[in-house]
DNA sequence: CCTTAACCGAGACGGTACGTCACGTCTTAGT
DNA sequence: ACTAAGACGTGACGTACCGTCTCGGTTAAGG
C-alpha cells in the first residue's frame, strides 16, 4: 500500500527528484551557473541524462525546479517588537544569504543567472513575490504600532535595503562591514518614518 | 585617454580593436553573455579566432576590454543646484542604463555576468569605483550647501538607490513606475539629512 | 486465408497483426531497413511499443514476419508453352519485383537487409526455397518437352538469371534495358540446352 | 624529410587517414554495417569523433572512403590462355571475395549496405565500373582468339556469373560446391559462344 | 453470465549513439 | 610583429531509438 496520495512523486517529476535537486544545487554552488552541466547533474544524481531532459527542457528550468523543490533559501519572518529590529533582522538574513556558505554560492549563482534563463527569471520573480508577501506583515505590525505612516511603501523599503546588499556584495564585491546593516536600516527608516 | 603615441594600437591590442569591441558588444546585447561566443565575435569582426585568443584569455576578459575600450556606459555627473535634483538625475541615469535600449542589453548582460567571470568582476568593480569617485563631488557640493551633514555616507546612499533599481529591474523584473525615482530619492534623502 | 478457427489471432500473434505488418512494410518501403524503427511501426500501427517487443524480439524478426504474413512479393509460375517463354516471364517478374513500385522498395530493402539480420536472412532463405520449389515445374515441363536435357540444373539457371538482375539493379544500379531479359535468357538457355 | 608534394595528406583527408580507414574496415568486418558506429571508429583509430565528421558527413561516406582509400578488394585480371580459364579464375575470385576471410566480411557488408547509403552506392558503382573496365581485356583477347563472337556482351556474361555467386552466397546463403564454378562458366560460355 | 487468462496501453527508465557547437591549442605560412 | 588559415582534441549539447520494466486495464473464451 502506497500510503497517502501517491507515494514517490505526486505526478510531477521523476522518481529521484530529491537526488536530482540536490545534485543540481550542489553543482550550482560548486561551479556556478555556467559551469553547471546537465550531464554533471545526471552523473552525480545517478540518473540518466535523458531522464533529465524528459522532465526539464533546459538548464534554467532544472535549476529553477531544484530551487523551488528543495526548499533551501527560506525566509524566516522576524518579530522583534520594533520595525527597526525586524528590518535589521531581514537585512541581516539577506546578507547571510548572499555571503554565508553554503547557501551563498547557490543564491548568488541562481540570482545572478536571471539574465541567462527566462525559466530561472520566472522562478526568481516568484521567489521575490513570495518573500515580499511574507514580509508584508512586518510592516503591518509597524503601522499598527504607529512606527510607520499607513501610506508607507514596504516594497520600496525592501528594494532599497536588499538592493543595497546585492549591489555591494555581488556587483561591487565589497565586504559588508558590521555596521552596514544598522546604518542602512537607520537611513531608510528615518526617511520612511518622517514622511 | 588613448590619443598620442600610435593611433592604431600602441603595442597593447590587435589592429582591429575597434571592430572587435563593437562586435563583442553588439553580440552581447543581442544574445546575452552566455550566448556570446568567441567564434561569433571573430566572424563578425572579420578577425581570426586565434587573434582573439592571443589578446584575451577568456570571454570575460574580452567583454571586459570591450566595455572599457568602447566607452559606452558613461556617467554624466549632474549639477542641478540641489542634492535632490542631482540624486534624481543620477538614479534616472541608472534606470535608463538598465532599461533603455540599446545600452540596456549590454549593461544588464555585462553586470549580470559578474557571477560568471572573475575578469569581468574586476572590470565591474572598477566601473563602480570610477562612478563613485565621480559622484562624490555631488555630495561635497551638498555638504557645502548644508543639505547634508558632513559625516553622511555617500556610498551607502548610492548603494541604496542604485541597488533598488537593479533589484527591481533585473531581479524582480518589474517595470519602474514614473514616481519611483522621486520617491526613492525622497526616502533616502530624508533619512540622510535628518541624521 | 486465415478464417476458420479463431478469427483475430489464434494464439500466435497480436490482435492487430495486419495493421502492424502493413505499417512495417510501408515504413520499410518508405525509409529502408535502417530507417525503419520499432517505435515508428508502433506509432503508425496504433499499437504500443511493448506489444511489438512482446511478439518479435528484433527489427529483423518483425520485418520477417511482416513479409511472410502480408503475402506481398508473390510469384506467379508461368506456363507459356516453351521454356524460353517461361524463363522470360520469370525474369521479367524478378525485374519488376526489384524495379516497379510499390513492391520494389520493400523487396530491395528486405533482400538487402539480409546482411543485417539473421532473422531476416532465414526468412529470405525460405522465400527463395519456396520460389525454387514452385519454379521447378517449369523445368520439368521443359524436360518433358525435350527442350532441356534431364540432368540440367534448374537452380543454376535461376541463380544465373536472377543474380544478374540483382547485380545490375541493386549493386550496379544500372537501368535494365528492354532487351536485357531476352538476351540473358537466350544466353543461359543455349548454354543449358546444348549440353 | 617530407618528400614530394605535401607529406601526409594531399589536401584531401585528415592526418591519420590510414588508421581511420583500417579501423573502419576492421569494425565493418567485425560488426557489419549496421553495427558500425562513428564513435567506434573514432575510438579505435585514436581520432576524435568530430574529426571524422569534419571530413565525412555520414557513415556511408566514411565507409566508402575507407574502401577506396585502403585498397583492399582488389581484382587481379587473369590471363590463362583460354576464355574458360580466365572466367573460371574471375568467378573463383568473386567466390573468394565473398566467402574467404578476412575480406569476405568487409565485402559482403559493404556491398550489402548499398541499399542503406547513397554515398556507398556511388562508391560501389565505381567499384563495379572499374572491375568491368579491367575485365574487358579478357574478352578482347577471347575475341581475338576466336573464342567469342565479336558482338558478345561481356557485361552480360559477368553479370550472370557474378550475380549467381552473390545470389547463392549472400541471398540464399548456400555453400558454393566445388563444381559450381566450372558448371556456371560452362553454361554461360556455351550460350555466348554458340551465338 | 462470469470468471480467468491472455493480451494490451501507459509511462518511466537506463543506455548508446547520433550529429553539432564552441572551446582553446597548435602548426604552418603569409603579410 | 602580427595575423590568417585551418586541423585538432575535448566536453557538452539536445535528440532519437533502443530494449526493459511495472502497473493497471481490457478482451474474449469457455466453464
Amino acid at each position: 500500500m502506497r500510503e497517502g496520495v501517491s507515494g514517490t512523486g505526486r505526478g510531477a517529476g521523476p522518481r529521484r527528484s530529491q537526488e536530482i535537486f540536490e545534485a543540481t544545487l550542489d553543482l550550482l554552488a560548486a561551479q556556478g551557473y555556467e559551469g553547471l552541466t546537465v550531464e554533471g547533474v545526471a552523473e552525480r544524481s545517478g540518473v540518466n541524462k535523458t531522464t533529465l531532459y524528459r522532465w526539464w527542457p533546459s538548464k534554467g528550468a532544472l535549476v529553477s525546479a531544484a530551487l523551488t523543490g528543495a526548499g533551501r533559501l527560506g525566509l524566516r519572518v522576524p518579530d522583534t517588537g520594533t520595525l527597526r529590529g525586524d528590518l535589521e533582522a531581514i537585512v541581516r538574513q539577506v546578507v547571510d544569504l548572499l555571503t554565508a556558505p553554503p547557501t551563498s554560492a547557490v543564491a548568488v549563482a541562481a540570482l545572478g543567472a536571471v539574465t541567462h534563463s527566462p525559466d530561472l527569471a520566472r522562478s526568481v520573480r516568484g521567489f521575490f513575490a513570495d518573500r515580499l508577501a511574507r514580509e508584508r506583515e512586518v510592516f503591518e505590525r509597524a503601522v499598527a504600532r504607529g512606527e510607520l505612516p499607513p501610506d508607507a511603501d514596504p516594497v520600496l523599503l525592501i528594494d532599497l535595503l536588499a538592493g543595497a546588499v546585492w549591489l555591494r556584495v555581488v556587483l561591487r564585491q565589497q565586504p559588508v562591514e558590521p555596521d552596514f546593516v544598522p546604518r542602512a536600516v537607520d537611513t531608510v527608516l528615518r526617511g520612511a518614518a518622517t514622511r
